[in-house]
RNA sequence: GGCGCCAUGGCCAAGUGGUAAGGCAAAGGUCUGCAAAACCUUCACUCCCGAGUCCGAAUCUCGGUGGCGCCUCCA
């Protein structure tokens, strides 16, 4: 498998450090609010590329933190008037909905920044007793000019950064591309004892610490959201491999920002969408599967036209699928007739399309592409006619490959199938007896339900979406 | 000001040297009581513009134009 690798820039083949192991770490988010649809892309990416590896063999470990004590989190505590941690503690809860949903909560752990303050407070004396760090009145800040690769990731040279007129002039750092490790609470606000204030973390030092700490001092993959290359992830290299004296991360992958109206979507912005509103009109799925129709490094700039179009799609593979389980159901053949062996030795041209897109840096929107063409390749292949084998064949490799990109290949009937089945003889009653005008409203009132009707020869297949 | 990315049909989007995938939308047809679904057919001599390299370029080089991102919290 070839990934990108932000760091040279260029798409190498995978190799991980334990062979048949892999250890991924995603920055996970600050939680002060709900989700945007923005923060909903680096989740499903990456939980497809778990997914992926795991497929292919590897034992992954994969973990992702919260950030539970930070400056918004407290001003929106403020506001409400009440503790730091029941803002964070509201917002986990609400995002691990939302992960959920997603069908995203494959991680094996979430730790947080305020049950690892201990760890922290460990690494950064580390940096200070090594030289890379130093303390000032309460603070402490690491020394950028004393790391000497710092900005290899991002291409930033510390002359260009000192030059920029958008770094924060602050007395108490030597230099202006120096930051904070660790800071002194103000009146009021969550703080933790250490050696130099009671205070809190920087906000970098955390995925250093958690890194280390759940994955080892190398790991394979650090994931996330391309703004976050600088300063975040140099400031993590800089810190760890300061501390531990070894290589942090052997891949770093950094998908693109979701846009809206060519612009990028952020809360500092105020253009942002968020999740919970979007699910409103659309399930989880159809913002999923939008997602993976487009590469995880091109920007993607979204709109309820696409969602539209997205969810147009999801269903026609879902038809699909749905009706290679209606043909295996009423299948009058069992066994595999001698005529159906070729489509099923194609079928694996279909895998190889899926595999050899997602081996090509997650090239998830040619994955979704081989989904597609098996779908057609079902519909043409799969007939009346068909043996129960041949249909469970098929089903088989849907199934295999809509659940790598964490697709959902039917919706959950919220409707007691009897009461369906009642209307639905009732209406055959009626065609039987050429009253159309009766068939045709106990249709529409199925309709109403979310029931699609298909007469076919074989009988009368239903489908089911949710109403929003 | 510094660094970097992008520009493909009505919309979305793959493709990074060998002659334009796929989805949505649209048009016609088959099937059907009518539908739905499915299938068949049509839908970019062309990939922002100009020049160059090459037998050959959407793909490489140079120059434009337009858009975006990072340099500050941000997925």
């Amino acid at each position: 498998m070839k990934i990108y690798n932000t760091f040279t820039k260029t798409k190498e083949e995978f190799v991980p450090i334990e062979p048949g192991k892999v250890k991924i770490y995603v920055c996970g988010p600050t939680v002060y609010s709900f989700i945007h649809i923005g923060n909903a892309r680096p989740i499903v990416v990456f939980d497809v590329l778990h997914r992926y590896l795991e497929y292919k063999g590897y034992e992954v470990t994969y973990a992702t933190n919260f950030t539970d004590v930070d400056d918004k989190i407290i001003k929106r505590a403020n506001e409400e008037g009440v503790e730091a941690s029941v803002i964070s503690e509201r917002y986990i809860g609400e995002y691990l909905k939302d992960v959920e949903g997603l069908k995203t909560a494959k991680a094996d752990c979430r730790p947080k920044v305020t049950e690892e303050i201990g760890g922290i407070i460990e690494m950064i004396k580390t940096l200070i007793e090594k030289g890379y760090a130093y303390e000032k009145n309460g603070s402490v800040y690491f020394s950028t000019t004393d790391f000497k690769p710092y900005g290899l990731l991002s291409g930033k040279k510390l002359k260009e950064l000192e030059a920029g007129a958008r770094v924060e002039i602050d007395e108490e750092k030597r230099n202006p591309s120096d930051f904070v490790l660790w800071k002194p609470a103000k009146p009021g606000e969550p703080k933790w004892a250490s050696p130099w204030s009671e205070g809190r973390p920087g906000w970098h030092i955390e995925c250093s610490v958690m890194s280390k700490k759940y994955l080892g001092d190398t790991i394979d993959i650090h994931a996330g959201g391309d703004d976050l290359i600088f300063p975040h992830h140099e400031n993590e290299i800089a810190q760890s491999e300061a501390a531990n004296g070894k290589k942090f991360v052997n891949y770093w992958m950094h998908n693109a920002m979701l846009t809206i109206s060519g612009k990028k979507m952020g809360k500092s912005e105020g253009n942002f969408l968020i999740l919970r509103d979007i699910i409103k009109d659309f399930s989880y799925d159809v913002i999923r599967f939008l997602i993976l129709t487009v590469h995880y490094r091109s920007p993607m700039n979204f709109s309820r036209d696409l969602m539209e179009a997205a969810e147009t799609s999801l269903t026609r593979i879902r038809t699909a699928y749905s009706n290679l389980k209606f043909r295996r159901d009423n299948a009058k053949t069992e066994e595999l007739k001698e005529e159906e062996q070729n489509s099923l030795n194609e079928l694996q041209k279909y895998i190889t399309m899926f595999e050899e897109s997602l081996d090509d840096d997650l090239n998830t929107a040619n994955a979704v592409t081989a989904v597609f063409e098996l779908v057609k390749f079902s519909n043409v292949s799969v007939l009346e006619n068909s043996s129960k084998a041949q249909a469970q064949a098929f089903i088989d490799v849907f199934d295999k490959l809509a659940d790598v990109l964490g697709i959902k290949l039917e919706e959950t009937v919220e409707i007691g199938s009897e009461k369906i089945e009642a209307l639905i003889a009732e209406r055959q009653l009626a065609r039987k007896n050429k009253d159309f005008a009766a068939a045709d409203r106990i249709r529409n009132e199925l309709s109403d339900m979310g029931i699609t009707l298909n007469d076919t020869p074989e009988g009368v297949k239903w489908t089911y979406k949710e109403k929003k």
